[in-house]
DNA sequence: GCCGTTTTCGGCCCGACTGTTTTCAGTCG
């Protein structure tokens, strides 16, 4: 079983869930908890560094004594000192952590008072009314539990961020209209642009909070207030999605935005940053601490609060405490692409296939987003349910997407296809007719169950195709229905870079693949990255915007993503590939 | 467990809300 970055971090994750229950050091548990985070963000295989007998680069946050567990659970997939927290707490106890409300204190009294180590046991335990006899619980906190396991075993946990700004956008819209209010601002991970959100935060400035609380009670969706104070207040939509919000004054709003934007992780980073200068920051400002008592020096802007630990403001899609503080510091943040700077899209579906608009409806929604190309890249042959295109129907398009081009203006529609990668490696269409496209999307839609190094070879070949110009959703993964398939993305980033393949972003909702770290990794190597919108309708082009969001989390800019290119400069890309 | 132009020891981010308490611990974000 090869051990990947997700299992380490892992084993981490529940050696700090185990240690936290047996209540040590908070800061061991958080160092481990740290390190789990690092590990999950980290675009190097750690297991297969290893095994090329390579050293793993120093990563802060990661000591000696961490750094020879990562040896030893990349080797045996576990640690010795997780085999001992095992034998000396039930391993299925962590799950009870996961049930709000419940933490490590509650967990051990559970555990010792009643022998509940199962979620299971905890339900039982609370129908049979015996953890109101627990101290520190009672008759309320046991009908919040038995709820709490019940929503558990039903309901998921995160939301698509495309789903999830269907139900946050209108409830902010609800929320402006209360009296008194001035700014309204979905935070949180929706702010910082995450591929799924397991909640929505929601930070309001008004001059009287309790007119945004009772507005907020008072939304129709809101099916159950699980907690509401004067400034804060939390609910659950009918939806499922759980709402915090929270309301400041506006001399607050910087300090409680980059607050309340997150990650947990930058945040702490940041508060360090303001220690070392003698500062306390908090969703409130920025505190001097010298003067007698405290003395605020800024808040009313995110701006200030970085300025006054002495950074420029970071972009909310960097806030992860992966590397942008020392970026910032350092001056060396990236100008981060916007969705204005694309000037064409590069994949795309027509009636002919799955899609539902024609050509020329195509061409018109393209262009009246300002595009100055489109590339029709229709499924091939092998994927038959899509109906796809086979040598005689692409050529029959390709005389087409001619004639039409000549009638076009302001915008040209470039032929080509989106060809499967069949298992061999081979692609599904022959060279004699690929020769005649002006660009290929070469895509993996079958055999996603292959092995690491067999999937990993066939993409390989793939790209040894002179025709090949574009990897797509090259994990394949589909979020919350599918794992991406297994594959070595260093060694494909590397062959995109020896054989001037791009690789592309799909911005499709369900997909935005290639994942955030893989666009870091594709940018430090020097592979251009397409942002497209695999669109099969003309309101698809709005997916776009989830893409860049991606490109920006993975440090893209401007000029390491291909379609910001004109149309002249792409042509000549194109033809260096061909 | 990590880390260090103050330190190799002694720090480690900060505040709101709930429930069960009679002044606060636990949990959460």
């Amino acid at each position: 079983m090869p051990v990947h970055n997700a299992d380490i971090a892992k084993v981490f994750d529940e050696i700090a869930d185990l240690l936290e229950i047996q209540e040590a050091n908070p800061f061991r548990v958080r160092a481990y908890r740290n390190a789990a985070r690092i590990l999950g963000d980290l675009s190097l295989d750690i297991a297969q560094t290893l095994a090329d007998e390579k050293p793993l680069p120093k990563l802060p946050g990661i000591g000696e004594d961490l750094a020879n567990k990562i040896h030893e659970i990349a080797e045996t997939g576990t640690t010795a000192l997780l085999e001992r927290l095992h034998r000396e707490l039930p391993p299925a106890i962590t799950e009870l952590l996961r049930i709000p409300g419940i933490g490590p204190k509650r967990v051990r009294h559970l555990y010792h008072d009643l022998k509940v180590q199962t979620l299971g046991e905890l339900q039982r335990a609370a129908k049979e009314g015996r953890i109101r006899e627990v101290p520190g619980f009672g008759e309320k906190s046991e009908a919040n539990i038995l709820a709490a396991v019940e929503a558990r075993l039903t309901k998921k946990k995160r939301f698509k961020l495309a789903v999830a700004a269907q139900y946050a956008e209108p409830l902010a819209a609800h929320l402006r209209k209360a009296q008194g209010v001035r700014d309204v601002v979905v935070a949180g991970s929706f702010r910082r642009m995450k591929e799924t959100v397991g909640d929505i935060d929601i930070l309001v400035t008004a001059e009287t909070p309790e007119a945004v609380m009772q507005r907020f009670a008072a939304y129709p969706e809101v099916r159950d207030m699980t907690a509401s104070g004067t400034t804060r207040a939390s609910a659950v939509l009918a939806c499922g999605l759980q709402v915090d919000i929270r309301v400041v004054a506006k001399e607050s709003f910087g300090a409680a935005l980059h607050y309340f934007t997150g990650s947990k992780a930058h945040n702490i980073a940041v508060r360090r940053l303001g220690q070392e200068r003698g500062l306390k920051v908090n969703e409130y400002g920025v505190f001097d601490r010298d003067a007698r008592g405290e003395k605020r020096i800024a808040g009313d802007t995110e701006e200030s609060v970085f300025a006054a630990v002495g950074l420029p403001w970071i972009p909310p899609e960097l806030r992860e405490d992966a590397g942008e503080i020392e970026a910032a510091r350092r001056g060396e943040l990236p100008k981060l692409v916007e969705l204005g700077d694309l000037r064409g899209d590069l994949h795309a579906h027509t009636k002919a296939t799955d899609g539902r608009n024609t050509l020329q409806e195509m061409a018109d929604a393209a262009k009246a987003r300002g595009f100055e190309y489109l590339a029709i890249t229709e499924h091939s042959r092998g994927e038959a349910m899509a109906h796809g295109l086979d040598p005689r129907r692409l050529a029959k398009q390709v005389d087409e997407i001619e004639r039409l081009n000549a009638t076009l203006e302001g915008i040209a529609l470039l032929k080509g296809i989106e060809v499967d990668i069949l298992e061999d490696g081979t692609l599904d269409l022959p060279d004699s007719i690929l020769a005649k496209l002006d660009l290929v999307v070469g895509a993996v839609h079958s055999k996603l169950g292959l092995t690491r190094a067999r999937q990993t070879e066939r993409i390989l070949k793939a790209m040894d195709s002179p025709y090949f110009t574009i990897l797509a959703h090259p994990s394949g993964r589909l979020i919350d229905e599918r794992d991406p398939y297994d594959v070595d993305m260093l060694r494909i980033v590397r062959k995109a870079k020896a054989v001037g393949v791009a690789l592309e972003l799909n911005a499709h909702p369900a997909r935005l693949d290639l994942f955030d770290t893989h666009c870091r990794m594709a940018k430090e190597e020097g592979v251009p990255v397409a942002v497209s919108s695999d669109a099969h309708s003309t309101h698809d082009f709005e997916h776009l915007r989830l893409g860049i969001g991606q490109a920006r989390r993975g440090w893209l800019e401007a000029k390491d993503v291909l379609n910001t290119r004109p149309l002249a400069d792409l042509l000549d890309w194109l033809k260096k590939r061909g």
